[in-house]
DNA sequence: GCTTGTGCTGGAGTGCACTCCAGCACCTAT
DNA sequence: ATAGGTGCTGGAGTGCACTCCAGCACAAGC
């Protein structure tokens, strides 16, 4: 699969996924006849992966950290786990921090609702 | 109540203080004598406020706007709200891929758990 | 009255995560 | 065979959110 479709299917630009080769983030694919990169379909799961610990907030540099442990195979699935576990408890917090701002928020559109209907009615009371 | 003082109180540097008075995220205390800015304690709810909204992934540019209109008083209180209802909805995004990323999470720490389990087997075996 | 601590300003520097660009090669359709 | 599209490399530039620093003023304790 040639780069432009690895961008198009997965919502990086070109210059991200050649990026993301740079650091290390990506394996380097191999090259067609024309020193083209040749992405193999596996590679797309991969970045969807990547997507998702961006998305729940890991560093880029510990997703470089995984991604290199990933490449060195098996021996490193212990290490592996347990930056997957330390991960997993920063989501837990980040999902507390989110329900208790929910509830802020609800508490505060309520209280604006409130101040937005009693100014309606003071114009409208004239 | 002293730079440092709030500072203190609420986990931000000094140099942040002094940053988000600059852009326009708190305002400009009155200064004592010696031209030292004196922080009412309002500012240490605000700023914890503030701290909500980073945390739960609001840009600056946004809360700069949300402290803007908070300082020009209650007739800007129906864009405030809606400024509120539009982080919500954002919030709610990122709980639902929290929520599918830590399922995910579990999913690979099982695995791998399995993994250790029988490399351990693998050698203890032989 | 001098040292230490705290604060001030304006401006430069940092780290992160990309994003863009020049200058070139190759492939494809007309 | 030539024009347009796609891709390559190395390196510079960007935007965000701080963070640090020099050089100075004021204050408080010994």
């Amino acid at each position: 699969m040639r780069i432009s479709q690895v961008a198009a299917k997965t919502g990086l630009s070109i210059d991200t996924l050649r990026f993301y080769e740079k650091i290390g983030l990506i394996e380097p694919p191999p090259r067609d006849g024309a020193g083209r990169r040749d992405y193999p379909e596996e590679v797309l799961g991969w970045i969807r992966f990547l997507a998702q610990l961006n998305a729940t907030g890991m560093k880029q540099a510990d997703r470089v950290r995984y991604a290199r442990l990933r490449a060195e195979g098996a021996a490193t699935v212990p290490e592996r786990r347990r930056m997957l576990e330390a991960h997993r408890s920063h989501m837990q917090a980040q999902m507390q921090a989110l329900e208790e701002t929910l509830a802020l928020m609800d508490r505060k559109v309520a209280l604006y609702r409130d101040m937005e209907h009693k100014l309606t009615q003071e114009s409208t009371d004239v």
